[in-house]
DNA sequence: CTGTTAGCGCGTTCAT
DNA sequence: ATGAACGCGCTAACAG
C-alpha cells in the first residue's frame, strides 16, 4: 500500500512521478507547482494530492537552471559567533524571508582566503544577492571577486568602491561625543583600543577620537591609540599595556565587543576601581554593560536594524530598482552609565 | 582587449565560453574542471588560463543536476545570534570545510514554522547533509519533515527518534555536581531557572537538580524550579519572582546563557550582594562570568567541539560509513568562582 | 485549459 | 587524448 513512488535521483520523487500519479502531463504539474497559469480546479486538486502522496519537493537545481533564479541570498560575515555580526542576519532574514528568499549565513572566520572561497561559492550557486561584511578592506583578491559578482551586493560599513549599496554605521559622532564628555570631566589622557584601521570602523573611530581631542585643543599622544586587531586577547594586552605604562591614561575606550571583553578582564586583573581610578567606556554589547558592576558606559548600535536596512536595499535591487548606489547611515548611541567620572588625582 | 566572454545566462561564463576561448571542446574543459581524467599537460594549461581569463566558475545547479551532489551542508539552529549555537557552526565548518563541503547556517528564530520551511529548503536544494538543533522536540511537523530527509542528519542534544547520529551534552552530572556543592555549603533552598522541559537540556538539568536533592535527602519544592523558556526576559522575571517570594532561595542556578544574563540583571536591580546574600551560578557564557564582579561560578560547555564532533559524524556518513546510529556524549565543566558561599543567615 | 517540446550547464558515456 | 551527444528535472513557449 506504499505510495510506490519511482523516485529518480537521490530517491526524491520528480515532477514525472507526480504527473504519472495524477494522470496528467508534466507541464500541468509544473503549472500547479509554480502556481503560475490557470489550471482547472479539479485537475489542480488531483495534482496537489498526488504531490502529497509521493512527498514531492521541487528540485531547486533544476529550477535554478531554467530560471536563473535561486531565491537565495548569501550573508558573508567575519565571525558568526560574534552577535554583532549574527544579529545582522536576524534583521536581514526578517525582511528577506517574507519576500520569498532564503538567507544562508556564511562565516569567513576573518580569513581572506575563506572569504574568497565563499564568494566563489555564492557565484557558483547563483545566489540572487549578497550581503557582506568584509574582514579586511585591503585584500584585493576579495574585492576583485566581489566585482565579479553579477548580482546585487550590499556592503556593510566598509569603504570598497564596487558601486554597491552600503549601510554605514556612524562611529565618528559617537566617538566625538564620548571623548568630549570625558574631556569635560577633566580627563586629559584617554586611551583608545579598537579595530584595525584597515577597516572603516577602526579608521572612523580613530578619526573621531583625534577630532575630539583637536577640537578641545589637546595634543594627541599616539601611544594612547591602539588600533590593530579585534579580539578579546588584543583588548586585554593593549589595555594592560596602557594601564601599566609610565604615563597611563585616566580613561579607556574599548571600542569593539571583543575588545570590550578583553579590556574589562585586564582591568579586573589589575584591580583598577571603576570609575574611581579609571573611567571606562565599552561598545557593542549592551547586555554585558548592564550586568557588570558598575554598569558600563557604552557606544551601541542596533545591528538588527542594520540587517533590516541591508535587506531592504537588496530587495529593491532584486525588484529591479536601478538607482545609483545608495548609502545609508545609521546612528550609534552613547549610553551613559556609572563607569565614568572625573579623574581622581585631578 | 577585454576577455570578451559571451557569458550566457546571468552574465556568468559557462563551460562553453571557456572551451571556445581555449580552442577545445567542452568535454575537455569539464575534465580539467573536475580534475578527473588525464588531460595533456599543454591542453590543461591552455584551459586553465582560459578559465582565469573569462572568470569561469562552474555552475553548481548544473553540476548538482548531473551528480546529485551539492557539496553543501545545512546547519539549522534556533537562534544564530546566540553564541552557544553559532559556535557550533564554527566547529562544524572547521572539519567540513577542509573536506570540500560548504556549510550554510540557517536560523529558525525558534519558530517551528520556520524550521519546517528551512528543512524543506534543505531538501529542495539537495544538500548532502544536515546538522540540526531543534527549537522544540515536540513539534511533530518538524520531526516528520526530518524523517523525510534522504541524507545523513546529525542531531544536537535532542531526543528525537529518527535514527540519526546525535551529539549530546551532559547536563545531569554537571548539575548534580554544582547542586551537591551548594548543599555542602549549607544551602537548603536552591532555585533553578532553565529552558523548557520540552527540550532535552531543560529536562536533563531538572533531572540532575532533583537527583542531587534526593541524594542529599532534601525535599523538592517545585516552586523553586522554573523551566519554561529561554530568554533574558524569562531569566529576569523568574529570578525576580524567586527572590521576592515568601520563602526565597539562598542560591540560584541560571542554567542557560540568555537566562544567565536576565537573572544577573534581576539580581542587580534587587541589589542582592553576591555571594553574601545570594549564591549564584550561571551557564554557557565564560566571558561574561569572568568580567562580572565578583567572577561567577558557571556550568560551561565547549560548543565548538560539539560542532567538530557533529562534523566528524556527518563526514563519516558522507563517506559511506553504515554503522547503526552513534551517540556521542560531551562533558560539561563546572568552573568554581567567587559567586558561591555558605548562606549568610545559616 | 492542457499536452508537447526545447533547452538551461554540466558530467559522462562512446567514438574516434 | 579529445570531441560529440545525451539527459539530469524543470519552466516556458507553443500547439491544440
Amino acid at each position: 500500500m506504499s505510495p510506490d513512488a519511482p523516485a529518480s535521483a537521490r530517491g526524491q520523487p520528480t515532477i514525472r512521478d507526480v504527473a504519472a500519479a495524477a494522470g496528467v502531463s508534466i507541464g500541468t504539474v509544473s503549472r500547479v507547482a509554480g502556481g503560475s497559469a490557470r489550471v482547472a480546479e479539479q485537475t489542480r486538486a488531483r495534482v496537489l494530492s498526488a504531490m502529497a502522496l509521493v512527498g514531492y519537493q521541487p528540485n531547486a537545481a533544476a529550477r535554478a537552471m531554467r530560471t536563473n533564479k535561486t531565491k537565495t541570498i548569501g550573508f558573508l560575515m567575519p565571525d558568526i559567533s560574534n552577535p554583532v555580526f549574527s544579529r545582522v542576519a536576524v534583521g536581514a532574514q526578517s525582511v528577506l524571508g517574507p519576500a520569498g528568499y532564503t538567507l544562508f549565513a556564511l562565516s569567513s572566520n576573518r580569513s581572506p582566503v575563506q572569504e574568497v572561497e565563499y564568494l566563489q561559492a555564492v557565484r557558483q550557486r547563483q545566489m540572487d544577492g549578497l550581503i557582506v561584511t568584509l574582514a579586511d578592506e585591503t585584500a584585493s583578491a576579495t574585492t576583485e571577486e566581489l566585482r565579479r559578482m553579477r548580482v546585487p551586493v550590499v556592503l556593510l560599513d566598509r569603504d570598497v568602491d564596487i558601486g554597491a549599496d552600503v549601510v554605514f554605521s556612524d562611529h565618528v559622532i559617537a566617538m566625538e561625543t564620548i571623548v568630549s564628555h570625558l574631556i569635560a570631566l577633566g580627563h586629559r589622557r584617554i586611551g583608545l583600543v579598537t579595530a584595525s584601521e584597515k577597516i572603516r570602523p577602526g579608521r572612523e573611530r580613530v578619526r573621531g577620537f583625534r577630532g575630539a581631542l583637536a577640537a578641545a585643543g589637546l595634543p594627541v599622544d599616539d601611544w594612547l591609540i591602539r588600533a590593530a586587531r579585534q579580539s578579546a586577547e588584543y583588548g586585554a594586552t593593549e589595555t594592560h599595556d596602557l594601564l601599566t605604562g609610565r604615563d597611563p591614561p585616566t580613561a579607556i575606550i574599548a571600542a569593539g565587543s571583543d575588545i570590550f571583553y578583553g579590556a574589562m578582564k585586564a582591568v579586573r586583573l589589575l584591580r583598577r576601581d571603576i570609575p574611581r581610578e579609571l573611567s571606562f567606556v565599552g561598545a557593542d554589547d549592551l547586555l554585558l554593560s548592564e550586568v557588570i558592576g558598575p554598569p558600563i558606559t557604552v557606544i551601541d548600535r542596533d545591528m538588527v536594524e542594520v540587517g533590516r536596512e541591508a535587506g531592504r536595499l537588496l530587495l529593491d535591487r532584486l525588484n529591479g530598482v536601478a538607482l545609483p548606489p545608495r548609502h545609508i547611515m545609521l546612528a550609534s548611541s552613547v549610553v551613559l552609565r556609572d563607569s565614568i567620572a572625573a579623574p581622581s588625582h585631578a
